[in-house]
DNA sequence: GGGTAACTGTCGTTCTGGCGACATTTTTTG
DNA sequence: CAAAAAATGTCGCCAGAACGACAGTTACCC
């Protein structure tokens, strides 16, 4: 176990939440992977093959339409876990996980994790909350694809990039082409809503890059959200 | 308590998994409440309620846009669950949800199920499956809104739909209107499908009932998703 | 520093689907 | 049985957005 992902477990306001004796069970059966970009975790439709938990990189949640166009539902950094609906239902895997940025990842295998639960019951209960969260996140993409215009989509996504990745220096990294596959849209359909919120001067282009004050986005959404009756 | 409840609670395939002293205890708590037509059991935003099992009845569960439109993610009928989430982590709840036919509601009230899962904290790994089950449920309609044209949607629509309202007479009894509300399109756009698919020979249409085989439906949906390379 | 790859800006063209409008049919209700 | 309500069938118009194409820009790499 090479020490700052067992630093970097300890940060996780979840993992840390534990009762000390199953965080040790958790890690006693981790296994930490170096994975390259394009690395493909794993693939819809697999066995289920364990728990993970991002310690560095990115890693790319998505799906494939039947003519073959991919479909991102997330990226995933730092602290995130994923991989915990298949481990507890033993059912395939619902997407694809690939590595988008050189990754370091933590893996419980399958098996391990099933002992794991087997030997302490109490485990099931913390992962409530996790389950909780998901489907509350999930029920927000669901919500405002079906609601919002594609330009209030964006800018949810940025804020929520933002939020996520902690802009390094006020700045996302990403690329128009990776916000179109967020949303389901496309490359020019994010180039045009993008330019038109920068000449509102909500936001500041750059080469792969969106400079944006959050502050600024949410009192913008909010307005939209809550049309005023006059 | 009202004896059929009671009855229809063990048909329940989860609920009758359950070891018998926390059947015990979840009966003891909960409470039976007949409810009509528009009545409203919860709205969106509101604080957590409790959790509720639907004997008989249906009941919509919805949103709305900013602009006052309703979007239904869902309607539940005999032996469903929901509420859920909300029961756990102690937020408020995501979406509204009203009766749209005469119901027979059960209802465990938010404190007696917390101390419920104090006193039992094996109550909670049996939980774990439903919120699975969820989660995979909305990864589907994500998907499917995502990936699928609005006539395919329409078929996998229609299949669920007579997967669990167990199509009493060979036909679902469902409003064009509201597969609209469903799919999140409009009443004209779901008529122009079905007449489509009614001339394909697929279904065949009346008065608020669309009648179906299954098995014809699944063919063509299979066909359909799986492109041939010739 | 020059070549390549990745990213962005911006055209058209085409098409799906939303929406209003209105007629028709079926069911319900008094 | 008549009137109202609910559900369906069908038009035409139009906005949004998909898609292909191509030029311009920035970063990267040898």
């Amino acid at each position: 176990m090479t020490p700052d992902v067992t630093a970097n477990l300890h940060k996780n306001p979840w993992f840390s939440s534990l009762p000390l004796h199953l965080q040790d069970a958790m890690l006693a059966n981790s296994k930490v992977k170096q994975l390259k970009t394009q690395a493909v975790i794993h693939s819809k439709g697999q066995a289920p093959g364990g728990l993970f938990f991002v310690h560095s990189g990115k890693v790319r949640i998505s799906n494939f339409t039947p003519d073959g166009k991919e479909v991102v539902l997330t990226w995933l950094t730092s602290g995130d876990w994923f991989g915990e609906i298949s481990s507890f239902d033993n059912l395939p895997r619902t997407h694809c996980a690939t590595v988008d940025e050189p990754a370091t990842i933590l893996t419980i295998p399958h098996k391990a994790f099933a002992q794991l639960c087997d030997k302490y019951p109490e485990m099931y209960r913390y992962f409530i909350p996790i389950f909780c969260q998901r489907i509350r996140a999930l029920f927000e993409i669901i919500d405002e694809a079906r609601t919002l215009p594609i330009k209030l989509q964006l800018i949810k996504r940025l804020l929520h990039l933002y939020s996520t990745f902690d802009g390094e220096n006020g700045g996302l990294d990403v690329s128009q082409e990776s916000l179109a596959l967020m949303l389901n849209t496309t490359r020019q359909s994010v180039n045009r809503w993008l330019n038109e919120l920068q000449t509102e001067g909500l936001i500041q282009l750059a080469y792969n890059k969106v400079m944006l004050e959050p502050k600024i986005l949410q009192e913008y959404l909010h307005n939209q959200l809550n049309p005023k009756f006059q």
